[in-house]
DNA sequence: GAGCAGTAGTTAATCGATTACACATGTATC
DNA sequence: GATACATGTGTAATCGATTAACTACTGCTC
């Protein structure tokens, strides 16, 4: 910067003015002082800007797992909000792992982020209480946790998973498989609620962890148990299962029902198609960001709830007639 | 700093030496130091260390797409081997776009970061020169650029793609559409041409920009032209094309032999489960992690080639047999 | 032409860390 | 007892920007 200050013969104080449109500089400084700076090719360092202005115009998300196509559309759709208001995003992959999400959300602080985006790994509220007791605008996204003082941004899928129990108990099944998630996670523990609550006492519930694998040993489980009918609460989890079905050459929906929560692009593919509870997940990353955005601009956002929609495509078998 | 340093009753030199563990302060001081910092809840502010140090513990990843598991699998990987080496990956988003990606370069350049990841848009140079004229390290990850001066990880398939054309031939195949991608990216070529010049004059290329969309409309058109067999070059144009075989009610492989570069892991669960080129995204990602921070260490690492694998499954029919 | 307002630009403090250098103290050597 | 050397700590410059406070100049009014 003093470069350019010298090359164009003013001081920096000038050069930062006409770099951040300040009202002071004669046009003609101005030129000089653009010529200067593309002479030199020169950048304004951020992290000396950031260190003097206290912003950063960087938002951080802390995610359970990219992996999940879930999270990286979210991932995505906050990133395009963001850009758009001129403001970066740093993902943090906290791997399912709360230990691993307190030390992403600490490096994000260290950092400087100007606000915070989290999709807790757990129920509990600590970390959360951290980040608000350190004044960093904070918005959780997808789950929330206990006691949660700051401002939600989720799906709401209970319509959609009263409206699928009514089908499976109509279509006469008796033995309904739920492969849930973590019980110490708000979504986990709230669709697992909605559903069995729906179903009577005809749920069997067999808890995962929103991964794969344990996808497919729930549905081994159910399976053994003499289940009809196999609800998994989350797209990874549902690959696992529809894995298992598979390995066991078992026919949907002839053999066994079948359904997830969370869509993909290629459950259409599948043969037949596979019924699922969509969530609006473009919707709801942008308006997580759109949320984060207002905090930091100082205005109190509400809690905001979009709904998952059933979408029937013929894996319930009968059930869907 | 000041707060810490006055509560233990020491400067702001001490506070800082016992926080880089430096060789100097006494066990007994330095007990004091930790004590006033645990007591104030001090965060040091990673800005201003980065300003002073010149250096950020950040590396800079710009892929094309989030939404494409292959890149979200690799970020994940140079997420995890960054990590375990002490350092954070700020993901970049380019969609695919020339004019994002330099945009987002030049940000994450502006926030030096100590090096940069990058998957080129296009195989135009002059992005990767401006980089390295800033001294910054970089390090091509899946594509390169024409006369690239830096160190480039990618997954060769000509073994795969050579092999896969045999069978495709040798079943008797004649029409056989390829689904390639753009002919300004480095692995839209060379995957196409390697797999062309083993097909002889069997293939017919139209060209796609690796996203779903434009897939189906590729399939269409060899489908109409009479086509075969399809080999799409990436898994989302594999989608897209797998879409459009499904809408036109052909079975897989009696009507059309199907083949993906990329493997997803819900192709073995289609029926039949898709024959698939696959690249080790994981060791990619990690390789390329570990070569630039190598380059950032001062040493010279070599390319690294890996192999992609053709992974037989059944969507190819007789070619398989 | 003195006084005043308005404009363009400079000087220097500041953000929060790191670190070269200086200084004080204690120990070893002759 | 003087000299040298090691050790632990403090002082102050520095990284590269922003910005409040000040100065210099121009032009206008009375």
């Amino acid at each position: 910067m003093k470069d350019v200050a010298q090359h164009a013969g003013v001081s920096t104080a000038t050069v930062s003015r006409v770099l951040n449109g300040h009202a002071a500089p004669t046009p003609e400084t101005r030129e000089r002082v653009l010529a200067a700076i593309e002479e030199l090719g020169y950048r304004p360092n951020a992290l000396a800007r950031s260190l003097r202005t206290t912003s950063t115009q960087t938002l951080g998300l802390v995610i359970s797992d990219l992996l999940n196509p879930f999270f990286a559309e979210i991932a995505r759709a906050v990133e395009d909000e963001a850009r758009s208001h001129g403001y970066c995003v740093v993902i943090g992959n906290a791997d399912e792992s709360a230990e691993q999400e307190a030390t992403y959300v600490r490096t994000l602080l260290d950092r400087r982020v100007d606000g915070l985006l989290l999709c807790p790994a757990t129920d509990d509220p600590s970390l959360v209480r951290e980040v608000s007791a350190g004044g960093v605008p904070l918005v959780l996204l997808d789950r929330t946790v206990r006691g949660a003082t700051c401002p939600v941004v989720r799906a709401d899928g209970s319509e959609a998973l009263t409206a699928l129990a009514r089908r499976l108990v109509g279509a006469g099944h008796t033995r309904i498989g739920v492969i849930a998630g973590p019980p110490n996670t708000s979504t986990g523990r709230e669709r697992t609620d909605v559903l069995t609550g729906a179903l009577g006492g005809l749920a069997q519930v067999v808890h995962g962890d929103f991964r794969q694998e344990s996808g497919s040993q729930a549905a081994a489980r159910l399976i053994d148990d003499g289940a009809t009918a196999l609800v998994a609460m989350d797209n990874l989890m549902g690959l696992g299962a529809l894995g298992e079905v598979r390995a066991r050459g078992l026919q949907i929906p002839h053999d066994i029902a079948f359904a997830v929560f969370d869509d993909q692009p290629w459950f259409p593919l599948l043969d037949p198609p596979i019924t699922v509870i969509a969530q609006p997940t473009v919707e709801m990353g942008k308006a997580a960001a759109r949320s984060l955005l207002a905090l930091i601009d100082g205005r109190q956002p509400d809690d905001v709830r979009l709904t998952a929609k059933l979408v029937l495509r013929g894996s319930l078998g009968e059930a869907e007639l």
